[in-house]
DNA sequence: ATGGGACCTGTAGTAACTATAGGTTCAAGG
DNA sequence: CCTTGAACCTATAGTTACTACAGGTCCCAT
């Protein structure tokens, strides 16, 4: 159980150095304690906190959300029921999110159906970008 | 044929003036001609290449994209292929979007699901966060 | 001629990092 | 013990694509 350097903690969560740093910087990961010539000392607490801020990025929460996720754990007064909600809307803001992507690939594949991709450049892709409504 | 006030080409493409603005300083819309007291005019061809952004924007082409359609287009040197290309590779990028996006509705899901939303703390969705692997 | 809405410029803020400059510390090899 | 170079430090600026001011000017209908 030694304490560790910033190095290793950016290796053991696969988060960037300077992304650690701006983390403690806007108050998501405690400041940890120094050695004599000012390196962090990180320890398996560290570890896990920011283990699971990247994996809520991962998923898609906002730094804002994770905020409010690591409120809730450190005070204890969070309750199964807060998290589900949470964790729904969230889901429900993907779904919407899927649902539009999937109307654009559409387009987009339809706009090349229609193109023959020959030397010239009369183009009904750009055509349809000047006319056509999406 | 009378030219047009930021104001109108802003209703007219649904694009917020300050946008109009930024689009016109970094040099994606024209400088278009000023009245005697500064204010931009604008006339039909304005209209249509903004027009033009605004789509390509929609469909999730970046600023540099809709850049180098538009330099494709000023320069009348693209081919209808060049276009598919773009197209289809943008198509595609849009496509693993949407598979991301799908596991990620998924492992949320999952975790709500695991949860009885109970007014306990001991939640098995923050419990995944901090154990779990996406 | 006057009032107020539309316009002007320039700057700063947003999310979530990433990158750089210019300096200090640490640990391993000689 | 000393040196060297990798890893660390701070502070600041840049990224994408806008959006939001502040503080001023213009235009046009009454």
């Amino acid at each position: 159980m030694t304490p560790f350097t910033i190095g290793s903690l950016s290796k053991g969560t696969g988060c960037n150095i300077e992304t650690i740093r701006y983390y403690e910087r806007i108050g998501l990961l405690p400041k940890p304690p120094r050695s004599p010539g000012g390196h962090r000392l990180y320890e398996e607490q560290h570890l896990k906190r920011l283990t699971f801020v990247r994996r809520c990025r991962e998923l898609g929460f906002t730094l804002e959300e994770v905020r409010s996720f690591l409120g809730m754990v450190d005070g204890g007064n969070y309750t199964c029921a807060d998290v589900k909600v949470l964790t729904l809307n969230h889901a429900g803001e993907v779904k919407r999110k899927i649902a539009d992507l999937r109307r654009l690939e559409k387009v987009l594949r339809g706009m090349a159906e229609q193109c023959e991709g020959g030397e010239v450049p009369e183009c009904p892709i750009i055509d349809a970008l000047y006319r056509k409504a999406v």
